[in-house]
DNA sequence: GTCTATAACCTGATAGAC
DNA sequence: GTCTATCAGGTTATAGAC
């Protein structure tokens, strides 16, 4: 656990950071004061601005991290030139639904925030060139060439993120609880890979 | 056209919430001023706490009906004993497909303010109850007894929401122009069910 | 670097004239 | 019903002491 700092550890200006990651990520950027971030931070008002100079400032720095986290972790899934299709299918699947069981907030707050404050900030990421250079991309359109390749992008991260997006929603339809949730992702990270393979084989 | 009234021909009290419908859904809860519906309406600001008491009443009502735009569409195909499963699949597909390209904002919106200032009007629909005892449910169970039907609702409802909560990351990365994205999404309605169905053959 | 105090502005809501 | 004017409180950001 020699990774894992208590909060006490940390200097000011990541202190603070880690309070704002926390609070813009519950109650997204409009709603959040940045009183909230500098109590949960355990500092006073001036300071936040003393390192991060606004509150828009210290927005875009969380806002790129928590994009990094949401869309970075599939290049190098997706450009690895020695694992089949099916291979990264499987590996996709694995890789978001156990992320997102660690930040099932992830998504809805990218998203949201994206369309109200930082639809600026989807330029930086170059997430657009690399996908549609990968491997998987070339796979996808050797395997199906009658189907644009996004197609199956979008299944792939619609089955496995969409859950996540309307997890409240999920949660009160079918009557679950936390738990029962959770299980239920669990039982996708199977059942994704095989739904993907039987499309592509859909004629 | 008799049912399409001009903005200048509505009353005060129905012109204040079209104009907090346009405004609450552009910007969400919190990120929306009362003066900015006002100004969208054309009116005062008093005005708007004279019919509608406060700001959050107002949102509460343009949030039932949004919710109900985006769930309560669904119960009327979910229900039918004379549809199959197959028929139901792909109403539900083109209905989610067509509704949503003609309100592109409605899903981002429900669920990001249901996570943030609603998560207390989700047990006003009664959606939960009707899905769980819908033909659709019993004719999934019926089909594949093995897998708990929620996954199914979840990949129909994912395949189709999805690409519109993502919307701007999706043309972002494909290159897409909106007359694009509305192609992809027509494309969509044939390839749905048919993805759909393999699923629900696959062992 | 860190604090208190406060400036400067914004926001929801209401009082009161018409 | 509709308006103008304004209140009371909140919000970001900064000045200035330590």
């Amino acid at each position: 656990m020699i990774n894992k700092k208590s909060t006490e550890d940390l200097s000011t200006e990541e202190k603070i950071k880690e309070a704002a990651r926390t609070v813009f990520m519950k109650k997204g950027y409009s709603a959040t004061r940045t009183r909230d971030i500098a109590e949960e931070a355990g500092i006073n008002l001036a300071l936040l601005n003393y390192y991060f100079r606004s509150k828009e400032k210290l927005f875009e720095i969380v806002m790129m991290e928590k994009m990094q986290k949401l869309f970075g972790g599939l290049v190098g899934i997706v450009t690895d030139n020695d694992t089949t299709l099916e291979k990264k299918i499987e590996l996709l699947t694995i890789y978001y639904i156990d992320m997102l069981t660690q930040n099932p907030d992830l998504p809805i707050f990218v998203l949201s925030e994206l369309r109200n404050n930082g639809e600026h900030l989807i330029k930086s990421l170059p997430i657009g060139n690399v996908l549609q250079q990968s491997a998987l991309f070339k796979q996808l359109q050797v395997n199906r060439p009658d189907i644009n390749p996004l197609h199956f992008i979008i299944n792939i991260l619609g089955s496995t993120i969409f859950p996540f997006v309307a997890k409240p929603m999920i949660q009160a339809v079918g009557n679950l609880n936390p738990k029962d949730f959770e299980t239920m992702m669990e039982e996708r990270k199977k059942l994704i890979p095989r739904w993907i393979r039987s499309m592509l084989q859909t004629k």
